[in-house]
DNA sequence: AGACTAGGTGAATCGAATT
DNA sequence: GAATTCGATTCACCTAGTC
């Protein structure tokens, strides 16, 4: 048996009341959120499991992530994820669940943005609906040609970002014009995590956030959303499964924050 | 009443069967793919009506093509276009029925691409699977910021291209790596229909396509998938519904043809 | 140079059920 | 009981740009 790690939810109302610049939980996402008080945060950016890897139901169940998604001729070890191996019902329907209590916890006009594949964008704009959001458009993000090359086919070049908002959004919000898409290619020098996203990308999505905000990743992985936030001069709440990842993120997030307070 | 032009059986086998670069059919889509034999097309190519503009259902029926996606301020008219005023699931059927049309008309093995925008990406996904082809991706069309900015929020910087095979496609296809993006800015100079595409977009995106294919087109709209195809050396199939952008597309594959054999 | 890439395919292998 | 089939699983290899 796991031990339940329950999040505190007195340090929790610290945060949100207080000044901190970011608050990090070890632990599953669901409870995480569900300790959340109603309309506290300012925007959701998020990159969850996509659980689209393989051929078969057992590719996908079976295979760690690194199987998955990793050539076998690659030295470099990343830490492997969970919940990457629900069938495309369960995908929607997990979805559905983190991103409804996502929308509770978001206040009125909050902006979320959610990554995707192209194999889980579909159901991906269906479970963003399902969680109350009103869907608004799907911004890209181009890895260029570093990615796989594939004869006779279109190269899968592109990751998503399906992105609505709580209800309507403000005409007057305090922020400026953003791209639909964000061009930036795969380092492997700047990838934490299997999956990870370059920090420049993240630094530009978390743009639709107006300044000041506090910006929720409920799947923070190796903490790159939180990176970006923090050094963008927003505050940030996470949350991550594995206590290995977490140990990252929280370095990561350290990192970000004294090279911040040392540039001033 | 209109009145019911049906297709030449022996002038569509005769284009099959002989050498002629182009075959253009002024008509209703299904009526058209219906008089085409089995397995007689090697790759689909196609950019059918979005019925995506408008936010209510009276918006997207009652409003002319020119109304809901030109602004007020533009000057330069373009021929209004029928097909554009279905809701979510008429266009699903809809999209369903001429997709397996088209499925049944193609080769084993043939791609296919099929345009849409963000709001019917997740639908055009399901209409392409109901039709039988097997989804393999989703490239995209980077307008760049040639489109409208919008204040707070990601640009509808990109179209879609849905794309798939009519079942296996071979590995060893006549054909290179291709990529997942297109960048091509909107031109006024290169646009010759309310919805056209970039001619270099098409030129590009008809390469999914093996040397000497006949690629079909069954929204021909002002003709740019055509032109693409003979320039690039391909033969092509297509129709379109009104005569005046028939006609159009006419010259256009005409010129196109005349310049490519001038250009021997 | 050499390693890397949220891939994809077909051949080889292994296991269980069937003939 | 040996042979055969089918399915699931594993494995090797292709690709080209970027760092």
């Amino acid at each position: 048996m796991f031990p339940v790690h329950l999040p505190d939810i007195r340090e929790i109302t610290n945060f949100l009341t207080g000044e901190d610049p970011f608050f990090l939980f070890s632990g599953d996402c669901l409870g995480f959120l569900h300790s959340l008080p109603d309309s506290c945060v300012d925007a959701v950016v998020t990159d969850p499991p996509y659980s689209s890897g393989g051929r078969t139901s057992s590719e996908r169940t079976t295979r760690s992530t690194t199987a998955k998604y990793q050539q076998s001729d690659t030295k470099r070890k990343y830490v492997d994820f969970d919940g990457d191996s629900r069938d495309q019902r369960g995908y929607l329907a997990w979805c559905a669940l983190w991103l409804a209590e996502c929308y509770r916890v978001a206040k009125p006009g909050a902006p979320i943005v959610v990554f995707t594949d192209w194999r889980q964008l579909p159901i991906t704009t269906d479970a963003v609906q399902a969680g109350s959001w009103t869907w608004r458009g799907i911004a890209a993000w181009d890895k260029t040609r570093s990615c796989r090359p594939q004869r006779g086919r279109f190269a899968a070049q592109c990751e998503f970002m399906v992105w609505g908002s709580k209800g309507a959004m403000p005409a007057d919000r305090n922020v400026g014009t953003l791209p639909g898409v964000f061009t930036h290619p795969v380092k492997s020098a700047d990838k934490h995590h299997l999956t990870g996203k370059p920090s420049r990308l993240m630094s530009d999505v978390v743009q639709i956030a107006e300044p000041g905000a506090i910006i929720l990743d409920p799947f923070a992985g190796s903490g790159t959303t939180l990176v970006a936030a923090i050094e963008q001069g927003y505050r940030a709440i996470g949350c991550e499964w594995g206590s290995e990842n977490t140990d990252i993120v929280r370095n990561r997030a350290l990192e970000a924050l004294a090279l911040k307070n040392g540039g001033r």
